[in-house]
DNA sequence: CGCTTTTGACCAGCGC
DNA sequence: GCGCTGGTCAAAAGCG
């Protein structure tokens, strides 16, 4: 591979990660850009001084990255066992327990789209007032896709095979909302349902039902990142955690409501964000996509 | 030919 | 009881 072409393609998250928030002269900004671009590309000594640098400066950030996302998760879990410890010392909250019929909280988690922490939970707020449905409703979560508007495909690659089994329109919503089943059904009882969001066409909203009974199918599907629009890194297990991180929202994560990396479950090891962090260093491939797509959004603003 | 997708019909739950 | 709505079924069509 031809590193030349990182020429300056830092993120600074070090110096700019605050900058980001600022309003930055579009002009300046595509200055640079296209200087970056049209720059002849320097002698080979310094090439390879200039490219030491830049691979120090490459590493700190990833290293950077790495410790936000281990903060966050740790923010997430700390998050997470509070209110679990709020529902246990107030299981007859009027507000939540005000509706136990389907169609009503349906309804409800649809209109909630701009809170996704609460909704990146399973339903074990709901089973706290519901303990009698909690042996029969399975264990729900939701996860939000960033798709381009055109697409209009409602399919969200989690690395799992899915059979489409019905598509309906909904009152609430204009799109369509699609049904699959697991393909591995009916030893597999998980279903999911892809829709797009009310508030932001270009949202794939899929909801899954129920737990997987068998092995990730496709662990190379997720890591090789076949779509440029969004990744989402599947889960090891069935119950481990789904992580979606939309690379096409450049803006930082203070002013994306719904498209924020999230997960379902708060157990991300440690080891596994390093290892997720490293290897995605390591991949070229990624830093290309990472880079079209911040240079991206820096020409379209 | 077998598997998947599409799509209209059907069913069940809920509100009035 | 009736109408509305979401979810599922299953025959037909599409595809490799």
């Amino acid at each position: 591979m031809d590193y030349s072409s990182w020429h300056s393609t830092s993120l600074d998250l070090n110096i700019n990660l605050h900058r980001l928030h600022e309003e930055v002269p579009k002009k300046h900004v595509e200055n640079n850009f296209f200087s970056l671009e049209m720059k002849k590309p320097p002698v080979k000594e310094e090439s390879a001084d200039a490219l030491a640098e830049e691979l120090k400066r490459v590493s700190a950030e990833n290293k950077k990255l790495t410790e936000m996302l281990t903060e966050m998760c740790e923010n997430y879990n700390t998050l997470r066992s509070n209110l679990m410890e709020y529902m246990r010392k107030n299981p007859d909250n009027k507000e939540l327990s005000s509706s136990n019929k389907k169609r009503k909280s349906e309804s409800s988690n649809n209109n909630n789209n701009t809170t996704p922490m609460a909704e990146s939970s399973s339903t074990d707020e709901e089973s706290c007032k519901k303990p009698k449905e909690e042996t029969i409703k399975a264990k729900t979560s939701r996860v939000y896709v960033r798709t381009e508007p055109s697409d209009t495909s409602l399919i969200v690659k989690d690395g799992y095979q899915w059979r489409k089994y019905g598509q309906k329109v909904t009152r609430d919503n204009p799109s369509p909302r699609a049904y699959f089943k697991c393909s591995f059904a009916p030893s597999c009882p998980v279903k999911k349902k892809v829709q797009r969001s009310v508030d932001d066409q270009s949202v794939l909203v899929a909801t899954y039902e129920g737990e997987h009974n068998h092995p990730h199918p496709s662990q190379m599907e997720v890591t090789t990142g076949s779509s440029s629009r969004s990744m989402t890194l599947g889960s090891l297990s069935s119950s481990a955690p789904t992580v979606t991180l939309d690379w096409t929202k450049s803006k930082a994560s203070s002013e994306s409501k719904n498209a924020n990396p999230k997960m379902d479950s708060p157990e991300v090891p440690h080891t596994l964000v390093e290892q997720m962090a490293s290897s995605l260093t390591k991949d070229p491939n990624f830093r290309a996509a990472l880079v079209a797509a911040i240079s991206g959004k820096m020409l379209h603003k």
